[in-house]
DNA sequence: GCAAAAGTGTTCGGAATACACCCATGA
DNA sequence: TCATGGGTGTATTCCGAACACTTTTGC
């Protein structure tokens, strides 16, 4: 009979913040325990429970190390299960992508958790950075053909922040003409009807856009080989 | 501390079956033991040795129960860890999809393991039919933006065999002429030079074609939102 | 009025589907 | 020579990127 394994989750949480100046305005949370200093910051996550499932294990600790209570979007990623990936026990890691949106508290308030931009990372425990790879490019991928932003953005926006969102998501510049247009098609954004505030170098006050949906619904199903008629 | 938790594997192995006649064409591999002929079919997998990545695991069990050894693609899907989704105990499953090519031995030797058509499932154990589930839908999206295709064909093909495995992973019709012009262009598929022998009723001898890669490969990267220039 | 940002319209090119037409073989 | 299936070419349609131009605000 084969021992049985233990399972920890782990999770990458995006955020797309504000700041303009530096960076890619996307940021992941670490953790780290200023007891042990030595250590590098890690990626949130542990144990599972006995009635846990995954994702409410994820969650949990993601309350329990950074007060982050409100996922907007959680989904698997893939599972780590190099025998030696973490020296002196077999762990194996269940990883998901977590997302948060833009208008929520930004900074946690314990010292044990921080926002990092991913275009300057510390060096991670372990194979977090790994993780974080590839969280980044499930959501880029997913931002094109699904409305996964809803998740990133707040409740209403203008559509050149929106467009900012998707450019921190995606690594590249987005035309918030053309992405207005292709949400629009694609019923993924509507019009509130409302407008906003211009910004603090002028220029005209933008109409505001809130999604149509707040969970994940994949929007351009068939890239190619579409069914015939 | 927490209890560590028991890890099994599970995996949806697909094949493209020959015959024409009945059912979609796409068929999956299932295991049942003779010994105890009231339980329902399964998917085949198990139990994860100390040693073991997930992987290694999931092709050892398929080569234990279906004396399959020759998996041309597998690939994570999705973690099943509701804690009652087997009574009795606590097993976390890891599932995967496996690919076998057209052209290998059929049929398993064991009275333990047999094809069945997708579109005529018998029951299946626990949640075993949620997996064969999932990994369809993977394995249609794949189609569509990958070359993962190779899998499923045989070493040489003519396009209209190979719209028939694209149509049995997809479950609708796909034109041959196009699919040759989509995958010449992505450089999917190359030409052998070669032609094959005319089939029984007739008709001109097709030519023969071949995968250029034989590892998975992100054909349409950039559905839409592609980077500027 | 001028700068800055938002919104509108147009053009262009690429890609996929559909379909008509030609080619090669066996009976 | 005819039926059958493979292959080539073309038309249509759609969608997204690029960019010029107009609109609306603050100073």
């Amino acid at each position: 009979m084969p021992k049985s394994m233990c399972v920890e989750v782990l999770t990458a949480v995006f955020q797309a913040r504000e700041c303009a100046e530096a960076g890619s305005g996307l940021s992941v949370l670490l953790t780290h325990d200023p007891r042990s200093p030595a250590d590098p910051w890690a990626l949130p996550g542990g144990q599972v429970g006995d009635r846990d499932t995954l994702e409410a294990a994820a969650q949990r600790h993601l309350g329990e190390q950074a007060e982050l209570t409100r996922i907007a979007h959680l989904e698997q990623l893939s599972f780590f299960s190099e025998p030696d990936r973490v020296p002196g026990r077999r762990a194996v890691a269940s990883t998901f992508l977590g997302l948060v949106p833009r208008d929520i508290p930004a900074e946690p308030t314990t010292g044990h958790a921080a926002w990092h931009d991913v275009a300057s990372l510390p060096p991670l425990a372990f194979d977090h950075e790994d993780v974080v790879t590839m969280a980044r490019q499930r959501l880029a991928a997913k931002l094109s053909y699904t409305n996964i932003a809803f998740a990133l953005a707040p409740g209403q926006f203008s559509m050149s922040e929106l467009s900012d969102i998707y450019g921190a998501g995606l690594g590249y510049p987005v035309d918030s003409t053309n992405l207005l247009r292709i949400l629009s098609r694609r019923g993924v954004v509507v019009s509130t009807g409302t407008v906003g505030r211009t910004g603090r170098a002028g220029g005209r006050p933008p109409s505001l856009y809130a999604f149509a949906d707040t969970r994940l619904r994949v929007t351009d199903e068939f890239a190619t080989l579409r069914p015939p008629m």
